[in-house]
DNA sequence: GCCTGCGAGCGACCAAAGTCACTGCCCGCC
DNA sequence: GGCGGGCAGTGACTTTGGTCGCTCGCAGGC
């Protein structure tokens, strides 16, 4: 998990990588600082590619290069991503875009509706949304409160995609 | 000027690029979409080199894709900065940062204090920090009221440097 | 069994952000 | 001169976000 902590305790999380994915790359491609802290979500191995050893790979395998290109590229997508939703988009818009993005990946369909498991707590959740845990507690309840969907805690099921979609796009 | 624009007419800058700057190069990247929009803020000449012509001539020149991963990790930096700006910081604290880089960067000092000119409107100014005109009206205000500023349109006199600087770090 | 800690729900409250509607100013144009 | 358009200032209001302080339930450890 790749996140910026504030100096009163938020946390905005920018990404999570799975296996395979890279973290602190920045300051081998430009020798500056890390711009932001990560933290491992579970058992992790790690490699370290010292700043050296990768330019002179790169320069031996340029084909490398590109894919790096690629790589960042898709984290740049993902910034924006983030930056559009921060500006753009309320608390409850937010979630709800988590919520569609979780109930079309990991979701399975039942006949009550599509049923999933928050990936964390209320508060891990708060944090990838960039807000406070009462926030995302407050407005679960208030989408179960229009039938939307079906909160335990953790388990959700999703009742109306349709419907939630329709949130993500109602003039702010 | 690179930035996102919202159904309902709100923009968010993510950055203005000068000479020899660069813009659109995602696509050729990842073969994906262009993931914001552009606008030139003056008369502008540029240079379009097709995905095919970039990669064959980082295959032959490695160094420039390396060279090319410093550029974008300069810019994954200053999005990760406009991430932070807003999800911990205020429309206030975003307003003074940015006038405290605009006044250490285009100021001249005189006897008052350092004196800048806005580069554009209340409009654009409030596009870059992602929020409304009249808010940005409003905090110019206030920060006047507190006497830190001097403000008359777009002419600014920052009488209170060090004063500024004390808001960008109070909790919230 | 009984503490303890953590995650979650919830109400009251306050501050920030945004909306709407209006005024006034300046400048260029007819 | 008079007119119109873009920019800036402002007041009143609503909505949203965030804080505080509490309760409850559950699981783990003693």
């Amino acid at each position: 998990r790749i996140f910026k902590s504030s100096a009163s305790g938020r946390e905005q999380v920018l990404a999570v990588e799975g296996p395979g994915g890279s973290v602190a790359e920045l300051p081998v491609f430009d020798g500056g600082t890390y711009p932001a802290s990560v933290s491992a979500v579970e058992e992790s191995e790690v490699l370290f590619i010292s700043r050296q050893d990768f330019r002179s790979f790169c320069l031996e395998h340029p084909e490398v290069a590109l894919k790096m290109l690629a790589v960042v590229g898709a984290r740049l997508r993902r910034l924006v991503g983030i930056i559009e939703e921060l500006s753009f988009a309320t608390v409850r818009q937010r979630l709800v875009a988590a919520l569609v993005r979780l109930a079309e990946n990991g979701g399975k369909r039942t006949e009550h509706g599509i049923e999933c498991q928050l990936p964390g707590t209320h508060q891990d959740l708060a944090h990838q949304l960039g807000t406070v845990r009462e926030l995302v507690s407050r407005n679960l309840m208030r989408l179960q409160a229009e039938g939307l969907l079906q909160v335990d805690a953790r388990h959700i099921v999703v009742r109306d995609l349709p419907g939630l979609k329709a949130i993500l796009d109602s003039s702010s």
